[in-house]
DNA sequence: TGACTTTAGTGCCGATTTGCTACTAATTCG
DNA sequence: CGAATTAGTAGCAAATCGGCACTAAAGTCA
């Protein structure tokens, strides 16, 4: 998780989410990715609205309405050093506001949401990957182990990747063979009712 | 979906969402059912946030920022008829604004989405009810058939609902089993990874 | 009254999907 | 060379799914 040094001295928490107003006529998508460009000093690999939060009862910084958007970005990699942002492993997240933690929150629901209704993983990825890497950030935007074979098997069925004629050795074990992002068809995917997710 | 004549007079499009700015330090959600409940009558047997629109190329009405809220109700029932306030078939929509489109088509989106995440359809039904009125219900928010017994199979899995020892005669044909909402266990719910439903 | 219709609910079967173990394949390390 | 490591697959048992067909209980109508 990317956090900025707070702006306003006087707030207890140090640190919070970047964030801006935004400009003039700009779409609150442009102000996002202008705002996650200046963190990053590149554009992430994807950009997508959680909601709107507007309880009054939590402090709003200066705002009375913020929009979240959640941006993934493949690895903490170079950031701009002239900002004061940081990157914080999820167990050492430091106090934020409370309209910030619920926004927090409301992002790892929406990302594990979106992961299979929206090509996330593969945005994660260069254009040519392995299964293996494929496999680690649905694991990584799913927060739980799956399983190879299963895995495998479903990706087969949908007609998502492609095979390359390339094979990368990754140090020791078998090479593996690269693959590309190239859905084709478009299964039914209509199945019966999932009671089973219903919560709240 | 229920409609509002469109409070400008200026405006090209007689029609419109039933909107208004919050008030003060008022949640939004407390502003959504405050507007839910000026053009029904009374409150919406559920109410959630869609998503912030924030185009500025789409005509905004007077505002910069709409936070767009999704509200069901049993059946068009009696409205205020102080109201220019109107209930059209989905075949029927009358032209609207283009940004009031667009939250109208995310709104069927999100309520496709969150059937099976948040007990929506158990909320539009009465205290106790048939497993075919349930059905129905699903098959509404979902807009397509389930399979009778495939159903019945789910819900009987998810321990959701449990029977009543009533039961109800519709007019011809055998009476129902009245059966209420009582959720009872947490499945895990955890499958493999649905590659199928990726779109966009 | 008794056949027919209508709606509710269940049984069952074949096809598909799923989770899992165990296997084979290809490479590096020592 | 053999052990370790990672990639990829075969196959199996259990669960799930969609569909058909059946039974059950009411009303309708001659």
């Amino acid at each position: 998780m990317l956090l900025a040094k707070s702006g306003d001295p006087r707030a207890r928490e140090r640190w919070a989410l970047p964030w801006d107003a935004t400009r003039g006529e700009e779409a609150l998508a442009d102000a996002a990715l202008r705002i996650a460009r200046g963190v990053l000093g590149t554009a992430p690999a994807a950009l997508e609205q959680i909601a709107a939060f507007g309880d009054s009862r939590r402090h709003p910084g200066d705002a009375e309405l913020s929009v979240g958007y959640v941006g993934l970005v493949p690895q903490d990699g170079q950031l701009r050093g002239t900002q004061d942002v940081a990157w914080f492993p999820l167990a050492e997240l430091p106090a934020v506001q409370p309209r910030h933690r619920e926004i927090i929150e409301a992002a790892f629901e929406a990302v594990r949401l979106r992961v299979d209704q929206s090509p996330l993983a593969f945005r994660l990825l260069p254009p040519t990957f392995t299964l293996s890497e494929l496999q680690q950030v649905y694991e990584l935007l799913l927060g739980r182990r799956l399983h190879k074979a299963s895995f495998r098997r479903a990706l087969q069925a949908a007609f998502l990747v492609e095979p390359t004629d390339e094979w990368r050795s990754e140090g020791r074990g078998r090479p593996a063979q690269l693959f590309r992002y190239a859905p084709r068809k478009r299964r039914d995917a209509r199945r019966g009712v999932r009671f089973d997710l219903l919560g709240g």
